[in-house]
DNA sequence: TTAGTATTTCGTAGAATTACGAAACAAAGA
DNA sequence: TCTTTGTTTCGTAATTCTACGAAATACTAA
């Protein structure tokens, strides 16, 4: 611990590593394609017909997600069904929101 | 216009421009600056003496979050007066909400 | 065991980001 | 005019990101 300075807060490097997660039109068209299909199942495959870039992409992409902590992956075999990360979804989502609100 | 496919929405681009913007705890740093000193005046200068960067690094970050129209700079010579776009501050805001709102 | 399916990891390359100090700018004041 | 002051731009280097196809993995089914 020492000798490893701390500049910024805890929570100006959490927002700032949420906000990377989601700073890339292929994560947000990730997360909200599990959102309109947040009842189905969401497999990499189901993605990867509609968005223009190869599944190995599309699977880094998802790693970053999942490093985020915004999504989840539950092993199907041979599928991977992903989900939102609810808990770390909501903490995201209010650290954004007092974020915002508090320069208004 | 023709020959450039869009394959992602424009809310889609915009949402991981704004997203990019504040994705580096720097740039969150001086937002939370201009948040906490809303009635003053905020020049470079004051944030670089609690940053622990060089002010030319400090003087590109405000130079994207500038790009991303989520401040304004007001020249007041030989000072430069920061503050936010509350205009664009507010789409953002809404966006962000709406985003982390549709999955919960 | 072999073949097939869905997905990830690896190797790689090009682009973008972040950082610094030096130099340039613009305005105020001696 | 010459300095000084606050800030930005430039040149450069190191790191990170994004992307692809090929190969690897993991499981199912024949």
């Amino acid at each position: 611990m020492p000798g490893k300075k701390k500049y910024y807060t805890e929570s100006q490097e959490k927002m700032a590593r949420y906000a990377k997660a989601i700073a890339h039109p292929a994560r947000i068209y990730i997360l909200d394609f599990l959102a309109d299909n947040i009842d189905k199942c969401c497999y990499s495959g189901d993605m990867a017909e509609d968005i223009p870039i190869a599944r190995s992409t599309l699977s880094e992409h998802l790693k970053e997600l999942k490093k985020a902590g915004l999504i989840q992956g539950e092993i199907n075999p041979p599928y991977i069904k992903y989900c939102i990360n609810k808990e770390n979804w909501e903490e995201a989502h209010q650290m954004f929101d007092a974020f915002f609100r508090k320069r208004l």
